[in-house]
DNA sequence: CTGAAAGCGCTTACAG
DNA sequence: CTGAAAGCGCTTACAG
């Protein structure tokens, strides 16, 4: 049609505004469903803009009115269960509100050190979600200086609203229930990310103290094992474990990716789970069902969910109606691991 | 100390000019390092910019030089191992560079019909890196609407330039080592995604096809299921080929994913793997090692890098020097999960 | 090597 | 309800 339309040229505003015979000022109006444009101009306008398969400039728009219309996501894994699910929840509602979704990842401490060192993100969103990542003090402060709205999905980061399940109660229902099946001798399999800060409180852990206390099970350090996140971790966990005197008949692991290797080192060994032991964990990623684990489900998309919604606040009313803390629910979900002890033990 | 850091206002690169005693020109082209500025004066410049912590505004950069910075990611699914790996290998390489990586996630058949109408990608990205997601010819005609460059990863997308494995190697490979072990009565499960669109052509299943006709084993049309993907699809084929009057000796699975639910049923089934049936699929995904499931190693990852590379050179240079087809290597990966068939069967 | 000026494509007070 | 104009924060020919 135009000639505009015809040379390679991207169609831009004031052909629009020429073509409907409207001001630059009335075709910014009408495009973006402001007020005060009646509706026969509006009508025209878009019928312009239609025709011509004309959308405006994010660029030349967030110039002008300050804003990005992005919030930024970073993380530290995209590949895993809980990040994964997370991530898509975020994009959901992220995509449904037209808003994008700009991805930075920092698996390794030195993407890390960049990342807040350069802080890439800086003049590029409008918000930020942080998921599954504690940050430093150090680490917030420069976070600090994109001047955005910050929440954190998967745990609690430095101080901004956050939504995660309540790691306290997750574990106590695991540990509950190994207690209620009549264990006495249960250990616990901690993780630790080698690649990543502390959480400020390992509340899973301090779940298994208490739980422990509260039953009247004395304590016993040799039971309590740290090792680095994953099946391979979860796996040594398993074999110190062994190697003791008188190893558990119980264990609770901090996730189910780590108990996938503890069913592994089981296996090997020749031990039946749960005639000889029984395993709980907290996750239920989906392989979980397929190896028949006894677990406490959390729901990670929720979690990306809730996040991005309580994001959209903070930007929309600069954390007026924001929420410090959105706890999402838990529920042991019992299989095919756990078991009363065998009485002989 | 200058008035502008200290009032919440975005530092800006009149400040920088001002400050460096030099006009907006000498500044905007000390910061971006091209070439005609003294040596003197960009690192006077750099310097004040990097005292008042300035950043250039990547909207009025962009609009200026029109150029985003920015790559897009469309995709069918994050929590999956492929999509998970793959985004990880192309945000590295995006971020290497100083690129965002923006993300759309169409899960659904309805997201993606918006998708491809609304097209939120426009004026976003410099270019576009379609991940594991065949399109149709409609879906493509929209997509040129974007006016950038794009390539797919994991598969071929219409005509774009793809990485990709061989698919019909790495279906001969599975196949080779069950025809090695001495089966004949193999059976293949598989995949359909029902949101998607189907692959042009199912090289997996070719393979298998002819693998068989190589062998002059003949086909039977009972040992070929399609089901949708998945573990639950996976344990629906097998189930299926169980009910068979005469059951195969072996199975190929289009992925390991489907290949766990095969697995389970089995177990369920008191059949024994590899006594009573041999399982090969494709993928390698890291609950393979864990299952003992002999597969056909793909690295996801570094097909993600290898696109993020390839839409880097097509935006740099129009395409001149990005190659049609890029294949990564597969190979098999035996493990636990086959063994020769029992004399007897 | 450096600067004045136009332009990138929008939005939004300010008038009418 | 509509328009003229300034401004958002940069980049880049064009001169010198």
């Amino acid at each position: 049609m135009t000639s505009e339309a015809a040379t390679g040229r991207q169609v831009t505003m004031a052909d629009i505004a020429r073509a409907a015979g409207v001001s630059m000022a009335t075709a910014s109006r009408a495009l973006s469903g402001s007020h005060g444009v009646s509706a026969a101009t509006t009508a025209r306008v878009r019928a312009v803009a239609e025709e011509l398969s004309y959308v405006v400039s994010p660029e030349a728009s967030g110039l002008a009115r300050r804003a990005t219309r992005r919030v930024g996501v970073l993380t530290s894994h995209i590949a895993r269960w809980f990040f994964g699910e997370a991530l898509e929840g975020i994009e959901a509602v992220l995509a449904a509100q037209g808003l994008d979704l700009v991805l930075y990842c920092v698996g390794t401490p030195e993407d890390r050190r960049r990342f807040f060192a350069d802080l890439p993100a800086r003049r590029k969103v409008d918000g930020l979600i942080v998921v599954g990542m504690p940050i430093s003090a150090a680490e917030r402060t420069r976070l600090d200086l994109l001047g955005v709205a910050v929440v954190a999905a998967g745990g609690q980061t430095a101080d901004y609203p956050y939504v995660s399940i309540d790691d306290a109660e997750a574990g106590r229902q695991a540990m509950d229930h190994l207690l209620m099946l009549g264990h006495q001798r249960i250990a616990m399999i901690d993780a630790i990310d080698p690649n990543a800060e502390e959480w400020p409180v390992e509340l899973r852990a301090l779940a298994y103290t208490r739980a422990l206390e509260r039953a009247g099970v004395p304590l016993r350090e040799d039971y309590f094992v740290r090792v680095p996140w994953g099946p391979d971790g979860g796996a040594e966990g398993m074999e110190r474990l062994l190697s003791l005197p008188e190893p558990p008949t119980a264990v609770f692991v901090h996730s189910d990716d780590m108990a996938y290797g503890v069913l592994r080192v089981l296996r090997h060994a020749g031990l039946r789970v749960p005639q000889d032991l029984s395993v709980v964990s907290i996750d239920d990623a989906p392989f979980s069902r397929l190896l028949d684990l006894t677990t406490v489900r959390q729901d990670a998309r929720l979690q990306g969910t809730l996040a991005a919604q309580a994001a959209l606040a903070a930007i929309a009313d600069d954390g007026e109606h924001v929420p410090q803390e959105t706890l999402t629910t838990t529920r042991l979900v019992p299989r095919g691991s756990t078991a009363a002890p065998e009485p002989g033990r």
